[in-house]
DNA sequence: CAACGCCTATCTATCGCTTGGTAGGTGAGG
DNA sequence: CCTCACCTACCAAGCGATAGATAGGCGTTG
């Protein structure tokens, strides 16, 4: 498992498929951030297609542990609620990034299908998350707390979305403001 | 002005790049689809950032069209709101397709310039619209209605890149209405 | 009228570059 | 000595882009 140059290689392509996608991921540019050879990625993934499902699955898996450490951290369901968006606000924070998972719904049509897997899963997570934090917070009725989570992720992924295509962090901020105001989110 | 090689490029490329990307957009391809030889696009368009640009441009244009032809053919304000949702709808009708948009968020870091204003006049066409709408319709205040329009905007962006994801538009009706249901877009 | 010059729209062929991927070698450490 | 981790040196395929040629149409002018 992990040894020091596969977790920079990981750390590294994780930054890039943020900022460029899967597509825009390239083993020369990679090796150069890492400070090792191109060639030498392929002692630790076999393909990139491997390296990407590598990413994929580590994202949605630091995402788990994130999502549970903010439940044991704010454990009122209602504050945690509010500081969700924050997930989100990070990857622009740093160096105007996005999620993987709005990613892959552009690239869907040339992703690998192991890829894809493992990108939902991200959202799977998520949508589990928000359902369950909503249905404890009791902010829907239970049988609709499904729905609301999937307005919710489907909502601030589209504001990360707009925020960066304006590079305006501030922007992110506002539309997360107006979902509260509309009703999307609790005030 | 537009011959008909030129406008067949333009709609062949208008396809491929709600598919995959700017960045997937590749002239061999392009050249099958239109049934010409790839160098004969130079003819026509000089670069492929002035090829994406023309389509970008193209893509508003129609757009604008639409929103008003849609304001007379439905010019009850809140009837024609609830109209919105349709245009994002049909690129996923045509083949799973993207907007334009959602991509330049995507691609951010590495589209031309001129082509990322050009999309972001879409954004703005489309806000304007929302923005006018929402305040003759009267469902929030007057002052309210900019950042109604963003909020609504983003949101669906994301339902659209949601059920791009799953390849499921059943998906994409069902994030819309939980949008009603939580008060984002009017009952 | 016919010859000429020019434009349009396309072709073939190729360039320089980047990409993912491979083969085989090399040095350090147990 | 052998395995791990990395290297050098490639390759084939794909990319945007360019050069140069060509076939046909259209208008002007001797």
């Amino acid at each position: 498992m992990g040894s020091a140059s596969r977790e920079a290689i990981l750390a590294a392509a994780k930054r890039a498929a943020q900022a460029h996608g899967y597509g825009g991921l390239n083993f020369r540019d990679l090796a150069v951030e890492v400070g090792i050879k191109a060639a030498s990625i392929y002692y630790h993934f076999p393909s990139k297609a491997d390296l990407g499902v590598a990413v994929a699955r580590r994202y949605w898996e630091d995402t788990a542990a994130d999502l549970d450490a903010m439940l044991v951290e704010t454990p009122d369901p209602a504050a945690c609620l509010r500081r969700y968006p924050e997930m989100f606000r990070r990857s622009l924070e740093a160096g105007n990034r996005l999620c993987l998972c709005s990613f892959m719904a552009a690239e869907y049509a040339d992703l690998p299908e192991a890829v894809k897997r493992e990108v939902q899963a991200f959202a799977d997570i998520n949508l589990a998350w928000l359902g369950k934090v909503l249905a404890t917070a009791a902010v829907v009725q239970a049988e609709d707390s499904k729905s609301r989570a999937a307005a919710i992720f489907a909502a601030i992924a589209g504001a990360q979305l707009m925020a960066r295509s304006r590079a305006d962090i501030s922007l992110y901020d506002a539309l997360i403001e107006g979902y509260r105001a509309a009703g999307l989110l609790p005030a």
